[in-house]
DNA sequence: GTCTATATCAAGATAGAC
DNA sequence: GTCTATCTTGATATAGAC
């Protein structure tokens, strides 16, 4: 459903992906992203049919990007949901606009590419044996850490990295209680089964 | 630190409230926030310093109202992380929008009063026996359960109950095998310990 | 592929009269 | 306590020339 980007255009997307990452989502704006192009925002337009399409790309490559850390850091772990919670946690602290763009409102489902979702979310499902409710329930409590993290809800003298160790231990327990042979089934990222890669 | 306000400028409060929890973030204004008062923008610096203000104080109601709603509902209650955790997701879903407000920035804490923040905090602490990490990592579950489906990031197949009981029993199950008797600390939230109501 | 010019809209906030 | 008038800023987007 994706239309495929011109060059021009992917690289538009690209220096719009470095202004989000440095400056905020407050600083995406058409204007700025032209300044940053060394043109004028209408002519933006030339490539791109809207600001909608603009971010829909950019969440695209994040989407790719967490997918590829993500199977890199559970491929032979030994722990696999506790390699799947640490490269979660670096990929959205590394890039924390990125993260909330990408999660802050419901995904454009239709303007991503075939699949991508469903790459991101495969790790985590395999990591707690195959179960979707308690890949969306690990998945939550991930989610639910970053941002914490990233609003600085937690207090100063707490220390967010023994609240993971927690909740990973939590649902480490958990799952080799009431252990699995559920083969498939999806995470909470949502799409359906499979392991694409 | 909070200014206390005037019977007006609380008037003022409410009626924000409503516009917020009807309309969404977006539309509160101090423009239509006026219009539904019947009065124009800029008399609303009369009684409110800024928009920021405003925000606040709309945020300390939303923490009382949580405290008192997760103290009803675990007060007595025979398996408290259950009823903690039933509390929190109605209150967000049943305010979605005061929900994202509350959460979606870092706290304004010197504009809050005193306390409240702890007050709403302390039913999940004393719900996992006074562990603060375990209470952090239950209230990151919660907020990102509750994120998700705020954002509808499940999907749609995906039964959101069955992921919440998923987590609480990662969390309950956790709590009993590592049974504590630590006696206070505080929880995700982030103030300190004692339990002021 | 880029430009200028422009439409349209809306935001937060202040000055000063009444 | 409210008003009008206004400032300042900034957004997305289109038309049409080059």
């Amino acid at each position: 459903m994706a239309e495929p980007l011109t060059p021009r255009a992917r690289q538009i997307v690209a220096v719009a992906r470095e202004l989000l990452e440095e400056d905020g989502v407050e600083a995406l704006t058409m204007r700025r992203l032209a300044a940053r192009l060394g043109i004028r925002a209408p002519s933006l337009y030339k490539h791109l049919p809207n600001k909608a399409a603009l971010e829909a790309a950019i969440i695209a490559i994040g989407f790719e990007d967490a997918a590829a850390a993500f199977d890199a850091a559970t491929d032979n772990a030994t722990e696999p949901l506790a390699a799947f919670a640490g490269a979660y946690r670096a990929f959205a602290l590394a890039h924390p606009h990125l993260y909330r763009l990408m999660t802050d409102q419901p995904l454009p489902r239709d303007q991503l590419p075939e699949g991508v979702e469903q790459r991101a979310a495969a790790p985590l499902l395999h990591a707690v044996g195959g179960n979707p409710a308690r890949a969306r329930a690990a998945f939550a409590f991930a989610h639910g850490m970053v941002m914490l993290e990233l609003t600085q809800r937690l207090p100063p003298d707490a220390d967010p990295e023994v609240a993971w160790r927690e909740g990973i231990a939590a649902f480490q327990a958990h799952a080799s209680e009431s252990d699995t042979s559920a083969a498939d089934g999806m995470c909470g990222h949502g799409g359906s089964l499979a392991r694409p890669r």
